[in-house]
DNA sequence: CTTGGCATTATGTCTAGACATATTAGCCAA
DNA sequence: TTGGCTAATATGTCTAGACATAATGCCAAG
């Protein structure tokens, strides 16, 4: 094992065997250099990648040291519906079920961060796999972000594209575990009160508020990451 | 803006203003770094730090172009449950409810990869917040990651324990919503069949499969992630 | 005793140049 | 036409040295 790679795994094995222990300070890049006989930039490399891991914390002047409570970090890749669905070997397809503006509700308004009661785009889309429900889609999007004359939503969807054509800067994306509504229960075939795993999305792009969705997952549904 | 950062962030504007679409080859390293009055390695930095985004997708000699569909990532931070609940301002505490060695059910024993009906350390965690359910921690923990003497999971949770002294290598998390149990719901009190969020965890460390862990929510439990 | 400023020091970033490596396009031969 | 070799090329990594920046701890002034 050669290389800045080589030298973080080199590291990552003495945090793990102890050697140095969480919150301990270890040696500076110019002594680890020297040791290692390589440049301090290749030092600075390998913990450069430990620190965006979480494993050591990094401080000018300071040092740097073991994390203490080394937080485990989760990486979520958020697909496309339509690549999720195909991914799991099912074809794939959706319906529009309702598209209209609307005065949106305060909650959805305020979690974007616009005026009261504005009107937005209003979307509801099922996704089908393997012609069996998959996801009900709850959108409340911006109209402001969207072109003239705006896309058709019944042709492509807008899961699919916002992600093409919307700039999407920064959001957050949060799990729940929900009974179903009896809309949702009807929509999706399951029996009301179903625990139906939702996801609601609030998204910001160059341009201000862009959208904000929830997803309502069939029965059985899981969210897998890997760390 | 200066720096390297400085370089990511035009990057990234002028992929956003579709200057640069998706799919489009975007100048060399060479190129841009005369662009920006630069060293390559600064381009080179910025350039790398877009590629772990998702942003672009770089190969040697074909050069590097915008990413079809930036895949969205979201990053899940997950912590010691005592200091999630201490971050929520409630007073944490928790109960060993079972503790016993026992062979494990061949699901759990399947994915840690371990020999069926091995026996492993059961351990069963009902962690208070405010004095109220939070989570219902089921745990399956092979006992060859354990020193002798076992540490006393009465004292110190097992959640916390294995963070600070088992060096943890991989695993994988996924969450699901399923209706509670008979148990869940006596144990937790709530109503059987109430939607409750799970994260089901397998984690692997240097000496092999270390656990696995069921995490049952309290009702109304967000997991939220940032993008 | 407290506060402000300053020197110290470890990390952060940058440069200019070099070599390594993967990949591709094109050429040549079977 | 096809298969395989080769040369060209863009990214990946490294070096040695430099300056920037941010904490820290000490010291002096109040």
């Amino acid at each position: 094992m050669n290389g800045w790679e080589g030298i973080r795994a080199e590291v990552l094995r003495r945090i793990r065997a102890r050697d140095w222990p969480p919150g301990a300070l270890i040696p500076g890049e110019e002594a680890l250099a020297e040791e290692f006989g390589v440049a301090r930039a290749t030092v600075n490399r390998a913990l450069t990648a430990l620190a965006e891991a979480g494993v050591i914390e990094r401080k000018k002047r300071a040092g740097t040291r073991v994390a203490e409570l080394p937080v485990r970090r989760a990486r979520l890749e958020i697909p496309v519906i339509r690549l999720d669905v195909l991914g799991r070997g099912l074809a794939y397809d959706f319906k529009l079920l309702s598209d209209r503006l609307t005065p949106a509700p305060v909650p959805v308004t305020a979690r974007l961060g616009l005026a009261e009661a504005q009107s937005l785009r209003y979307l509801e889309t099922l996704h089908l796999a393997g012609g069996r429900p998959f996801v009900l889609e709850t959108r409340w999007l911006n109209p402001a972000v969207l072109p003239t004359p705006a896309p058709d939503f019944a042709k492509v969807s807008a899961n699919e594209w916002l992600v093409t054509h919307v700039s999407l800067v920064s959001g957050d994306i949060a799990f729940t575990a929900e009974p179903a509504s009896p809309r949702e229960a009807e929509v999706m075939g399951v029996a009301p009160g179903t625990a139906l795993l939702v996801a609601e999305r609030t998204t910001h792009g160059t341009g201000g508020p862009v959208t904000w969705v929830r997803l309502a997952h069939a029965p059985g549904h899981r969210v897998q990451m890997v760390f």
